[in-house]
DNA sequence: TCTAGGATCGGCT
DNA sequence: GCCGATCCTAGAT
């Protein structure tokens, strides 16, 4: 496939629901030693600071785990779940504005071989369905919190080559797994589009 | 130090 | 649809 360019800093510095809703059908590419998986993304949801009862960084949490959130827009933000899944979020806005899109799923564009080895014998539908299944499927794990996703040279870069989905293709629905924070949990940041692309 | 709980997944009923 | 795995993180002591 061609060569799409990457997403510039800017695009990551506006609103956490401006960057969620603008990356959806945008593509995230690993680079490993075993190779390169790309991703084009169908659902993500957005978590919106230290006024956001879901978020890590709710209340000015400021914690090793978290430091990434704090900093520059444009890294990853990954971190560990229940003790054995990883979440890759991106971080938005800006330093001092802890916010960031968790990537919840997407469809795999390229190096589906190495996707399927790394997720095992699992329907083509359920590689890349969930949060955890995504960062094993591209192999992010924690030592990829805090990589430059616009660094040209980053094994972890987010790519456009101009596809975007229709805005009645993409709907908005309360977030999963955060019942824990009261009202918040019915906020509709979680953003899904249906996954033929 | 110690304790409680979690932005999930997969297997089982 | 329900439930347990599994261990790191955060906050309390």
């Amino acid at each position: 496939m061609s060569k799409p360019p990457l997403l510039a800093r800017d695009f990551y510095q506006r609103t956490t629901e401006e960057v969620a809703r603008d990356l959806l059908g945008k593509l995230v590419s690993s680079d490993h030693p075993d190779g390169t998986v790309v991703i084009r993304l169908t659902e993500v949801e957005a978590y919106l600071g230290v006024d956001d009862p879901a978020c890590h960084t709710f209340g000015g949490r400021r914690t090793r785990r978290t430091e990434t959130m704090w900093g520059e827009a444009g890294r990853a933000y990954v971190y560990l779940v229940y003790g054995l899944h990883h979440c890759l979020n991106v971080v938005t806005v800006g330093p001092g504005r802890p916010e960031a899109v968790l990537v919840r799923g997407g469809v795999v564009v390229d190096g589906i071989e190495l996707a399927r080895a790394r997720r095992g014998s699992v329907g083509e539908g359920s590689l890349t369905d969930g949060p955890g299944k995504l960062c094993q499927t591209l192999a992010v794990t924690t030592a990829d919190d805090g990589i430059d996703l616009c660094f040209p040279g980053s094994s972890l870069r987010l790519l456009d080559d101009g596809f975007r989905f229709a805005d009645d293709r993409v709907r908005r629905l309360p977030r999963v797994g955060v019942d824990y924070a009261g009202e918040a949990a019915s906020w509709p940041l979680r953003l899904v589009t249906d996954s033929k692309v």
